[in-house]
DNA sequence: GGCAGCCTGGTT
DNA sequence: AACCAGGCTGCC
């Protein structure tokens, strides 16, 4: 194998014959490489033995909850062409005038369209609602109305949110492990996902919760106003 | 645009 | 035994 690529929540690794793997985790999904013989573990759907000069190494996808998906490309330009052209700009890389785009003609709530991997790709529901609350919007606030300063102030959290997951690890709530199989520690600076009903770190006020697009919601209804005001720090 | 359904394991 | 979480597809 020579490189991997990424796009929004989709992975794709390259062999060194151009061919691709493309590679969706789901929710409880993960891919473990390591050299030589794996023990034995359940739910793996595929293994592979990669041979690197005299060296054996094995690549393995496991997916308890069997939400995760892959399918095989014969160039990283099928991948582009196919799967990749259905996806939004990638969240960590968001730029406001690319999200600016995408709010400014839905009056879908906020929330919702975070979500569509379609406008944004990356964002699953931990890391919108952390991204909310950080940015002090409201989930169910009209996608159009948020004020262009606001929207540029929301492109900045979201890649801020995003590197700073990335450098700790993600969020380990259950089934997520880094590559080398450790846990991950966002989980520990969330301030809203898993905290109904607990105080608002900010301002104290308990943490409400609500579907919000078929998803289960947590923000604070005093640091989250529904009317984004421009300038707002 | 909503919503059921897919699936498993942990919780109630 | 019933319910829930989660991402995404496919059907209204």
């Amino acid at each position: 194998m020579l490189e991997l690529h990424r796009k929004g929540k989709q992975l794709v690794l390259e062999m060194r014959s151009g061919s691709c793997l493309l590679l969706h985790l789901g929710m409880s999904g993960s891919i473990r490489v390591c050299v030589g013989e794996m023990e034995p573990e359940s739910h793996v759907h595929a293994l592979w033995q990669l041979q690197r000069d005299a060296v054996t190494m094995s690549l393995r996808h496991r997916d308890p909850r069997r939400f995760g998906w892959l399918e095989s490309h014969a160039s990283m330009a099928s991948v582009h062409a196919s799967a990749w052209s259905a996806l939004g700009p990638d969240a960590l890389e968001i730029s406001s005038e690319q999200l600016a785009a995408s709010l400014r003609e839905s009056r879908r709530p906020l929330k919702s369209l975070l979500l569509d991997q379609g406008r944004i790709a990356g964002l699953g529901n931990i890391y919108v609602d952390e991204i909310l609350f950080r940015a002090g919007l409201h989930p169910e606030c009209a996608s159009h109305r948020v004020p262009p300063g606001v929207v540029s102030r929301l492109a900045r959290i979201t890649r801020e949110v995003l590197a700073r997951a990335v450098e700790l690890g993600g969020s380990t709530i259950r089934d997520h492990r880094t590559v080398e199989g450790a846990w991950g520690s966002f989980q520990d600076e969330h301030r809203v996902y898993g905290r109904v009903g607990l105080p608002c770190r900010v301002c104290g006020t308990p943490l409400s919760t609500r579907q919000v697009s078929q998803r289960t919601t947590v923000f604070c209804r005093r640091c989250q106003s529904r009317t984004p005001q421009e300038g707002r720090p």
